[in-house]
DNA sequence: TTGTAGGCGTTATCAG
DNA sequence: CTGATAACGCCTACAA
């Protein structure tokens, strides 16, 4: 009956003030140890790294732990070790759905293999990613930028202190996943030659997106490796407003195809062209990037380059993972497939100086 | 010269063996301590709760913080407080647009003030969402359920532990957001009256969804005062798919106007109805619900009860601070509101029973 | 206002 | 194989 362990202070009038820690708290190696009578330290060796302890301790142990519901204190254990089982992952705008697949991936393999992730947004600016970085960097083993803003100095920066993954973005001895964006803009160039067109307009993306230069290049190849035309046109926003309001240009540009920096500006400028009375496809074709969730809710189903963001964000967290466990030469850059999704908003080119 | 602290290990040869913990560690308050001529306790003092320590030595800690580049190592600081600065969110399924909103809400919200947020998935499963509950609750201060599927009891023991807030459900004796469904369905329902409709169906989500229940005593409500006739209609799930399963029964049920528990249920239906030459809404008035991202994208763009889900997310987070700041007593079920977003997919009915 | 000392729960190093 | 014991970096009475 002495003051052995913090039982029943349900019934102590002064205690109980404490707004927060309701809960009793819970029990620790100590505990264990005592109620299994042996040492807290044969404790701790039992619970983490299994066989350093006889079978018969073991079980007592384990026993006792359950128990008492023991559950490490995951702070207790950063303090001596510096690890925590914790990814982060900074993405450029939660809301555009280019990045639900890479949350959703980056979480899923995060979850399996007993990590957790904790998630910031940059807003597309490099200093709130800056901030975002440093903040995070202190409490998890190991971070995600999912199209960083910053310039790559900073990356590399951020990298020296705890393992990097760039996804979208190539920075040179930081590992990264990308889309390999030939395959895909090849197999849509090539599409579009056979449907008769000429000429192509490439929509692109904010200038401090290492992707859109990647992307226009891509086109830019693939049309002269097909003898078709190309031009660039600059949007405002990588938005379906941009989409919009780029729609003018494009139909200036006098091209009969359009390829869009992302799937946003694809549908925004099909809304517009449709509104101007323009068809889709018969006088202008339209392909996207991404194929985001919505891309096919269009009228026509919008035609786009797959880039398999949930891969990305799998491979990553997979990648990071294997960083953290101790691989030393991890393949500085990890490709992913791209792929045509051919929907309605392309095809034969019905234009008039293209009689039927 | 005794052996005070660590210091210059690095030369020690046999040390940098350590793959992981590159860079060199961070410095510590003993490290500004010495530069500022103090003691460690008082460095303490002047970084945690300034006003505590004379202007004067105030300056000169925060100087040699600075010099060091001193950042608080926060499980450190976690192991005697208890606090984190952290918050967890688990949303019930990370590919469902609804959540993106109540991601970034509380995300944003959360950086704000400083904590940085954890996120979980359940993908839908009970099981999987209290694992990762108690996975995470060990190290956030507290958490946030969106659309919860396991049953109150469980909510109510976690909430015993750590501070929670649901979204989207209520539970005795946990602080909830929810939209306030009453005012969008009685728009979207008057609506529908004023456009001549006498039937309406209601598609129904998952059961475990408290949700749907809400949604389909909100429609009947509302459909008894203004003397339409209304039934509810299973679905298979509350998903695109799910959506163009249910086709075939709605058209059987003879109803002139729909009502969908979700907007995806809405455009599935919407498009298998309109490849099955049923005109929308000429036919079949189609209502959604949240306008999630894409909603109008369709054509015809998607009539939905609009579902604030990032001011949800906000008003959670906000809410959850506020009881971890000590707030005695919140409100336990935060509303917000809803409202008819009116677009192409409802309109007068043209049906042969109704010559124009 | 500032210094002293003990503790938070685990891990790691050494003896036994 | 197991038991002591010293970190880990910070917080917080308590004392000066």
């Amino acid at each position: 009956m002495s003051e052995s362990r913090t039982q029943d202070l349900s019934d102590s009038s002064a205690e109980a003030r404490k707004p927060v820690r309701s809960g009793k708290s819970s029990a620790t190696i100590y505990d264990i140890a005592k109620l299994a009578g042996v040492n807290p330290s044969t404790v701790s060796r039992a619970l983490s790294k299994p066989g350093r302890v006889s079978a018969k301790t073991q079980k007592l142990i384990e026993d006792a732990a359950a128990q008492l519901e023991y559950r490490v204190n995951p702070f207790a254990r950063a303090l001596p070790t510096g690890r925590t089982n914790t990814l982060a992952l900074i993405v450029a705008d939660i809301t555009n759905p280019t990045f639900f697949g890479i949350i959703r991936g980056a979480e899923s393999t995060a979850t399996a293999r007993d990590y957790t992730l904790m998630l910031a947004e940059s807003a597309e600016s490099a200093d709130t990613e800056l901030t975002a970085a440093r903040r995070m960097l202190t409490t998890v083993d190991g971070l995600i930028l999912a199209s960083p803003r910053m310039d790559d100095a900073r990356i590399r920066e951020l990298a020296q202190e705890k393992p990097v993954v760039v996804i979208n973005r190539q920075v040179d001895g930081v590992p990264s996943v990308v889309p390999d964006v030939n395959k895909g803009i090849g197999e849509a160039v090539r599409n579009l030659a056979a449907n008769g067109h000429r000429k192509v307009a490439y929509v692109a993306g904010p200038l401090q997106s290492w992707m859109t230069t990647r992307r226009w290049e891509g086109v830019k190849a693939a049309c002269e490796w097909s003898h078709l035309e190309c031009v660039q046109l600059p949007s405002h926003k990588p938005t379906v407003d941009g989409g919009r309001q780029v729609a003018r240009d494009v139909v200036a540009s006098g091209a009969t195809a359009v390829m869009t920096y992302n799937d946003l500006l694809a549908i925004g400028l099909m809304q517009e062209l449709q509104a101007a009375g323009v068809q889709v496809p018969d006088r202008i074709s339209i392909v996207g990037f991404d194929d985001i969730f919505g891309a096919d809710f269009t009228t026509p189903a919008l035609t786009t380059i797959r880039s398999p963001m949930t891969a990305c964000g799998t491979e990553a967290a997979t990648l990071l993972l294997e960083v953290l466990h101790g691989a030393e030469e991890v393949s500085p850059a990890l490709q992913v497939e791209t792929e045509l999704v051919l929907r309605g908003s392309s095809g034969r080119l019905l234009a008039a100086d293209h009689p039927a």
